[in-house]
DNA sequence: CAATAAACAAACAAGATGGTCTGTATGTTG
DNA sequence: CAACATACAGACCATCTTGTTTGTTTATTG
C-alpha cells in the first residue's frame, strides 16, 4: 500500500499495469493493422516499446499475450453492449435504436475488425475455439436480449426481434470483412437502409 | 504432339498439368483445414507428395503458388455461378431459387471457408487485396445480375432485387465465419428461413 | 540415337520466430 | 539499511520458413 505519489518513482502495481496495457494496446493495434498471423511477439515489443524480457515477464507465452488481448476486446466489446442495453433502464426499446447501436458497434474504431481476424483465427485454433465460442455465445445472446425489448410483433410465425438481430449481427460480420477490402463505406450505408426498411416493414 | 497412351509414360504436358493439380489441391486443402497462416510451401509439398524442388519449379515464389490457388478457389465458385445463371436461359426466374443456390454454394464443400480466409488475409496483404477487389466485385455483380432476373416489385422505394440479393450475400458471409465456430447449422438453417420469408412477404 | 530442354530431387543459406537463460535495476519489507 | 522479490534488458538457441543452387531423371526433337 505504497502510493509514492510526491515521488516520481512507480509502484510495482503501477509498473506491472503501465507495461501491459501497452503491451495488449500494441497487440490490438497490430492485430488491426496487419493481421493476426503478422502480429509476432517482437512486432508487439517493438510497438509498446517494451524489452522482450519484459513481455516474457508478463506473459511467458506468446498465447498469453494473445488470449489477454483477445480478452480485452472482449471486454471493451462487452462494455458497449452494457451501456447501451441499460440505457433505457428496464423500458421499451424502438428497434430502429437497436440497428443503430449495431451499426455504430461495428464501424467505429476497429474493434470489430479485430474480432473478425480473431473469429477465423479461432477456426482453426483449439484454445482460441474454445475460448471464442462462449464469449461469443454470450455477446450474441446479450445483442438478442435487446431484440426482445423491443414491442414489436413479428410477422412470419416463429420469426422473432431476436431472430432479427442475430441475423443483422451476422450481415453486419459480413459487412466487417467486405470493408477491409472495399473502402465504399456509402454502399453498405445505403444496403443497411434497405435492410432496415425490409426488415422494419414486415415487423409492426 | 505425342500423347504416348499407350506406353506407361507421360507427356510433360500431362506430368506438369498432373503435378501442378496435386499442389493446388493439396493448398485448398490446408487453407480449408490449417488456415491461411498455416498453409506454408513445406505442408503443401508433404500434402500433395511433391518435392520442394518440384514445386519451386511450377511456382517459384510462395505467392506464385498462392494466387493460383485463390484464382482456382475463383474459377470454382464462378463456374458454379455461370452454370446457376445460365440454367433457366433467358427466362424468368423466381426469387426463392437464387437464395437457394446462393445459401447450398455457401455451404456445400469448403471453397466459401476457403474464400472467407482470403478476403480476410487481403485486408492486409496487397498483392492478395488487389487481386481480391476485383474478382469479388465481379461475383458480386454477377449474382446481383441473377437478382436483376426476378420478377419482383420492391416495396420499399430505392430497394431492388439485387440489393437484397447483395445483403444476402454479406448475410450468409457472415454465416460462413460462424460456421468456423459454431457446428449449429440448423440453427442458421432456421434464421435464413426467418430472412427468407421476411423478403419475399416484403416483395411480391 | 544424340542433343537439348523440362521435370524433379535434395541440400544449402538467410532470415524470422518463440522460448529460455543470465544478469541488472527497481521496488518492497522486516 | 539489509534481504528479498519483482520488473526489466538483452543475449542465446532450436525450429521453421522461404528461396537458391546443384545435380539427376525424364521427355522431346532433330
Amino acid at each position: 500500500m505504497a502510493t509514492s505519489s510526491r515521488t516520481g518513482r512507480l509502484t510495482q502495481e503501477q509498473r506491472t499495469a503501465a507495461t501491459r496495457a501497452r503491451l495488449l494496446e500494441a497487440t490490438l493495434d497490430l492485430i488491426a493493422e496487419k493481421g493476426w498471423a503478422e502480429t509476432t511477439t517482437q512486432k508487439i515489443c517493438e510497438r509498446a516499446g517494451v524489452s522482450r524480457g519484459a513481455q516474457t515477464h508478463h506473459f511467458p507465452t506468446k498465447d498469453n499475450l494473445l488470449i489477454a488481448a483477445v480478452t480485452e476486446i472482449v471486454g471493451r466489446y462487452q462494455k458497449d453492449l452494457d451501456t447501451a442495453a441499460a440505457d433505457p433502464a428496464g423500458q421499451v426499446r424502438r428497434l430502429e435504436d437497436v440497428f443503430e447501436f449495431l451499426w455504430t458497434a461495428c464501424f467505429e474504431g476497429n474493434l470489430l475488425t479485430c474480432w473478425m481476424e480473431v473469429m477465423v483465427a479461432a477456426r482453426t485454433d483449439q484454445v482460441l475455439g474454445s475460448m471464442v465460442r462462449v464469449t461469443d455465445a454470450k455477446a450474441i445472446d446479450a445483442m438478442r436480449a435487446m431484440g426482445e425489448m423491443c414491442q414489436v410483433q413479428a410477422a412470419p410465425p416463429g420469426a422473432s426481434a431476436s431472430d432479427i438481430i442475430e441475423l443483422t449481427v451476422y450481415l453486419l460480420r459480413g459487412m466487417v470483412v467486405q470493408s477491409g477490402i472495399d473502402p465504399d463505406q456509402q454502399l453498405r450505408q445505403r444496403l443497411f437502409n434497405v435492410w432496415k426498411s425490409v426488415v422494419t416493414g414486415r415487423l409492426t
